[in-house]
DNA sequence: TTGAAAGCGCTAACAT
DNA sequence: ATGTTAGCGCTTTCAA
C-alpha cells in the first residue's frame, strides 16, 4: 500500500466543485459564505481528513505561529513540569498552545531546540537555561517582535524578561529556621555545575545567614553533589567529619533524595534537616520533611502572563520577577542539636 | 522602536550579492559551491541574524517535519516526564526533535494538540489517550505514512501500534504478594474516571488474584478516587468498614499519596500497603513502601524505537508492545494482618 | 559553480 | 457570495 498524499485546499475545492479560496474561507470563517456552501465544504472536508497546512498558512499570513515554544533542561523533573503546567494556565484563554521540549541542560540541545522553535516562527520563546548556554543569537528575534522569557534562571548575553524563586532569601530563611533552633553547624548540600545560577544563589543565602548570626563560614560544611548518588556520599562525608553538622541544608529535590537516603541509611534522626524545594510526600516522612518550597506554576503563570503583555505591545524595558518561596515547617528542620563538644 | 522584519534568503543572497538559490545551496550543503562563496554566505548569515524559515521549506519539499509530536495528559506527572525521556533516548541518534503538549486529560485540547501537530506535519505522531478521545480522525494521515503510536492507554477507532505497561499482571502479581502475607481482606483504591483504561486493567489484575486464591471478592473493598485527597476519604471510608481490609492496593502515584496520608494521620502502621507505580522517595518511608514499579523509560524508547522503524518503511501490522512491571518488596507489602475476627 | 523560473499550500487584495 | 491573481520563503528543475 503506497502511502497517499494528504489533501489539499483544491482537493477539497475541486471535490465541492468551488474555487480554493471559498474553501479557505469557510474554514477560517473569513468573508460570508452560504450555508449550502459551508455544508457541502466541510462535508468534503470530514470526507478527505483534509487537515489544513498551518505552515502554508503562516508563511502567507506572515504572522507567527499560535505556539508558545518552551525549552527545560529536564521533563523528568517534577519542578519543571509544573512550571509548565503554570504557563499552560495562563495560556489557556489566548489560544496560544505550548510545545515543548527537553535540553537535558546540555547547551547544544537547547540551541538545537531553540533553532527548532524558532524556525517554526513560535509567537513566544521561553528558556530555562542550561549551564554554559549563550542566548545573544536571540537578540534580532526578540527585536523582531518575539517574546523571550528566561524562566528559572536568568540567561545569558540577552537582556529580557527573566522569572525566577527567590533562591537566596529562601535559603536565608531556611537556614536561619535552624540557626533558631539552636545549631552551630550546619551543612549546605548543593548540586554543581548543573545548575550554576541556582546553587550560587543558595549557597549565598545560606551564608547570609550564618553572617547574620555571627556564625563562621566552614567551607568544609559545603558539599557538591550532582545527584541523589553523590548527594548521599556527600551527606557522609559531611558526618564524617570531626566537627560534623548537627543540621543540613538540601539545595533542590535530588540532593534532597541523596541526603535522605544517606540518613535513613544511618539511622541519623538526629540530624536536622531543610530542604530547598518541595517534594509530594515531604509530610509522610519520620521526621516530616521541612522545606523552603518554591511554586513552579507561579513561576510558570507569571511568565506566560508577561508573554501575553508583551504580545499586546507592552514595550517597556525588560524586568525580572522574583516569585516567593515559603518556608514550610513540618519538622525535620525542628530537631534541637544534641549533646556536640562545646 | 518599530518591530524589525526577519531577514528571509533573500536578504541574505543580497547582502552578498548571489542568488537565493547560492545561499540555499550553501546552507542545506546541497550542490557545489566555492570556498569564498560559501565563506561570504555564512558571514552574512550571522551578521542578519538569519533563521531559515522551516515551515517555507517544509511546504516545498512537501515532506514531514523533523519532529515528532507527543501529546501526554499531564506534564506534572513524573510517569510522563520519564516516558518523554525514554522517547528522547530514542531519538536522540535520528536527528527527530521531541516536541510535547499536554491535554490535562481533557479530549478537547487532546485534540486541538493533535490538530496543532497534524497542521504542522509532524512526523510521527505519540499520544497517551485522554479518557473519552477518539482517534478515528487520525486514519488518513497513518495511511499517509505518518506512524502514529499510543502510550500508556491504547487509543479509540484507530488500530495502531501502542505501547502500555502490564497493569493486568503487575496489579495481580502485588495483590498475591499480599496474601501470600496472610491477608484475606484487601483493599483497592483505583483511580476513575479519569483513566479509565488503566483502572480497569488494574482492577481487573486484583480480581484475578483473589480468584487465584479462592477469596471472596467484596465489592465494598473497591474504591473510587480521583486525586490525592479523594483517595484519603476513600481509604478512611475503608477503613471503617465493619469488616476492614488489613491491605490495600493503591491503584497510582496519585492515589498512594492519599491512602498514605490517611495512613499516617491516623497512625495505622499495621495496614499492609503496595503501589501501583513507584515514588521516588518510597525506600524512605516507614515502613518502606512496596510498589509495582512501572519502567516509564522503557515504555518511551519501545515507543521510540517502533516510530523509527516505522519510518523506516515497517509495513508490518500493528503491534501491542507490553513493558513488564516490576515488584518491589521494600516492606509495606510484608506486614503480617493483625488478630481480626475470624 | 551559479542563476532563473516555477511551484509547494495557502491567503491578501482585488475583482466580479 | 464567490472567483482570480499574486506572492509568502523556500527548494526543485532546468539552464547557463
Amino acid at each position: 500500500m503506497t502511502p497517499t498524499r494528504r489533501p489539499t485546499l483544491a482537493d477539497v475545492a475541486r471535490e465541492v466543485g468551488v474555487s480554493a479560496k471559498t474553501v479557505s474561507r469557510v474554514l477560517n470563517e473569513d468573508g460570508p459564505s452560504s450555508a449550502e456552501t459551508r455544508r457541502r465544504v466541510l462535508e468534503a472536508v470530514d470526507k478527505l481528513g483534509f487537515q489544513p497546512n498551518l505552515m502554508a498558512r503562516s508563511i502567507r499570513t506572515g504572522g507567527p505561529d499560535t505556539t508558545v515554544g518552551l525549552v527545560i533542561p529536564d521533563v523528568g523533573n517534577p519542578f519543571f513540569g509544573a512550571v509548565a503546567g503554570g504557563i499552560e494556565d495562563a495560556l489557556h484563554t489566548s489560544g496560544l498552545t505550548l510545545l515543548m521540549g527537553s535540553s537535558d541542560d546540555d547547551p547544544e540541545r537547547e540551541q538545537a531546540l531553540i533553532d527548532t522553535f524558532l524556525a517554526r516562527r513560535v509567537s513566544v520563546l521561553m528558556v530555562a537555561p542550561a549551564v554554559g548556554a549563550e542566548h545573544s543569537r536571540l537578540r534580532p528575534h526578540r527585536s523582531a517582535g518575539m517574546p523571550v522569557v528566561f524562566l528559572d534562571r536568568p540567561g545569558t548575553g540577552l537582556t529580557t524578561d527573566t522569572v525566577v524563586s527567590t533562591n537566596r532569601s529562601g535559603t536565608r530563611e531556611g537556614v536561619a529556621h535552624l540557626i533558631a533552633g539552636g545549631h552551630r553547624r550546619i551543612g549546605f548540600v548543593g548540586d554543581t555545575p548543573a545548575r550554576l545560577y541556582t546553587r550560587r544563589e543558595r549557597l549565598a543565602g545560606y551564608r547570609e545567614a550564618l553572617a547574620d548570626a555571627g556564625l563562621p563560614h566552614d567551607r568544609a560544611l559545603v558539599a557538591d553533589a550532582h545527584d541523589p548518588g553523590t548527594a548521599s556520599e556527600a551527606t557522609a562525608r559531611l558526618l564524617g567529619l570531626a566537627d560534623p553538622p548537627t543540621a543540613l541544608l538540601s539545595g533542590n529535590n535530588n540532593m534532597t533524595l541523596g541526603v535522605l537516603s544517606q540518613l535513613a541509611r544511618g539511622g541519623r534522626k538526629d540530624v536536622a534537616v531543610v530542604a530547598f524545594d518541595d517534594v509530594p510526600i515531604a509530610s509522610l516522612l519520620e521526621p516530616a520533611l521541612t522545606v523552603v518550597a518554591q511554586d513552579p506554576a507561579a513561576v510558570g503563570s507569571t511568565a506566560g502572563a508577561i508573554a501575553l503583555r508583551r504580545l499586546a505591545g507592552d514595550r517597556s524595558r525588560a524586568r525580572t520577577v522574583t516569585v516567593e518561596t515559603r518556608l514550610i515547617r513540618r519538622g525535620s528542620g525542628e530537631l534541637r542539636p544534641v549533646a556536640s563538644a562545646e
